[in-house]
DNA sequence: AAGGAATGTTAAATTTCCTTGACATAGAGT
DNA sequence: ACTCTATGTCAAGGAAATTTAACATTCCTT
């Protein structure tokens, strides 16, 4: 299986927060800048706590920020 | 770090969902009842993914599975 | 053309999450 | 008392996230 089901939209995010770097989101939040391009390109999935940090940053809710498809019913 | 700045309410949700086990909560999310455990004692932060799939079993937003304080928020 | 800033990418090392297996306690039911 | 279920906990190990460091390309500016 190991379907794609969690998406994120950082990138569009960090765009529209000022064209924010890569490794100034990744200061603030207390990751690499490598990180943030890991999870921007969805390499894998970051803890909870990161998710977090991030939707603070922006100022926003974590799932405007990480998207969730629950393969529920099919 | 060591900030507990993350909660969460699992073990109620079990409760108000037909008393349901650590270890059936484990069966559907994919983890063992002893991680389980430990993430409902806030001993880590679960990854995003598995933090997804626990509220998925609920039916709820992950927001009312894991509440995160703000740190610049009084 | 040269330089800097932002990003892509990769490898090795470290930290953290998670598993497996075991032993322990408390409560409910027979 | 005995058993069964649910939970707590611990140690050793594996798996995944993250770091550090390096080298690459593209774009922008000079």
């Amino acid at each position: 299986m190991a379907d794609r089901r969690l998406s994120n939209t950082v990138r569009t995010l960090r765009f529209h927060s000022g064209e924010m770097t890569q490794a100034e989101l990744g200061e603030r939040i207390g990751v690499t800048r490598q990180t943030v391009a890991a999870i921007e390109q969805g390499k894998y999935s970051p803890t909870l706590e990161t998710a977090f940090r991030i939707a603070d940053v922006f100022g926003v809710a974590l799932e405007e920020v990480f998207q969730w498809q629950s393969s529920g019913a099919s």
